[in-house]
DNA sequence: AACATTTAAGACTAATTTGTCTTAAATATA
DNA sequence: TATATTTAAGACAAATTAGTCTTAAATGTT
């Protein structure tokens, strides 16, 4: 599996905050955001506080609270998502999982292998969450087995 | 992780038996693999045992057996291991875990990740394994922290 | 036949990831 | 102040992956 369940969890809830954050509703619950995707509220709370203590999210208790980006969605990449939850070795390391990465000679694997996992880190570090949400809306992102950007438009 | 450790270690052992298969010895004890590779003899008797079922090696038993392929190492693509070990979910799964992807509409990720998932499917599809070991006496593909391809030209 | 070598199979343990539950702390509102 | 809402933190449990161990079966050698 190329993202973790946690990561996988933390990016599809990114998309649906930030289409909330499109709709001048900073501040999304993290019961909201479980309920919608169906996923366990206390498992993506701890994942949330990944992103908050690495510092793409901030948080606020209380009624009315919930959880916000720092920046505007448009300024999110996906591999901040990803940095932040399984971190950037996939970006970097040997695909054998071997230590010291072409630090030496590069072996045989290693072109097609860096060609490869540079198409990853584009992928990732291209694509911002605004343009998954607008595009989205459009588009048909899902965001579960059941629900689709397309029936965020009006919550 | 892209691929599962244990089918990192199949890559590599299986790379350590191309190497010997070209030096005309096509049965490789599993003990001789684990000890040159540093992997568990056990684990990896249980991998080799996926490949085998897999119709990818066959293994004889008692003295002077091992396991050998069951076509020369310049018709085994790495993608038959990945396939045999984690399977090829990788190269048709979403990224994003949902199930069904680009049945429908595609969404917007669907072009991105369609790109590099193919693109990843080419480097283990188009990658023999001998392609591996000739070129890794020459140019230092690691088998393990400690060992080199270089290092297996005389046993 | 007896013995040593080697893979097969499966039970078992350990580590990691995934998921659940409880309690505490912060905040808003009445 | 009392109460309801919400995140924080951490213990706990379940599932998956990784790794170990024991016994059996097959094969070659003496
Ligand atoms: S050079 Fe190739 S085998 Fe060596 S560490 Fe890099 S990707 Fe892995
Ligand atoms: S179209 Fe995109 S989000 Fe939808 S299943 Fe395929 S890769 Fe995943």
């Amino acid at each position: 599996m190329l993202l973790s369940k946690a990561c996988i969890y933390a990016i599809r809830a990114s998309l649906y905050i930030a289409a909330m954050h499109e709709q001048q509703r900073p501040f999304v619950p993290i019961r909201e955001v479980s309920d919608k995707l169906n996923l366990s509220f206390h498992f993506l709370t701890k994942i949330f506080q990944q992103l908050t203590s690495a510092g793409l999210m901030k948080s606020y208790k209380g009624p009315n609270g919930g959880i916000a980006f720092t920046k505007k969605p448009a300024e999110i990449k996906l591999i901040e998502i990803v940095a932040a939850v399984d971190g950037l070795g996939l970006f970097h390391e040997c695909v054998l999982g071997l230590p010291g990465c072409g630090k030496n000679k590069p072996c045989p694997l290693h072109d097609k292998w860096a060609y490869t996992r540079e198409a990853l880190q584009i992928m990732f570090s291209s694509t911002s969450l605004d343009e998954l949400t607008s595009k989205g809306k459009r588009m048909n992102l899902r965001l579960s087995d059941e629900i689709s950007m397309e029936d965020l438009i009006s919550p």
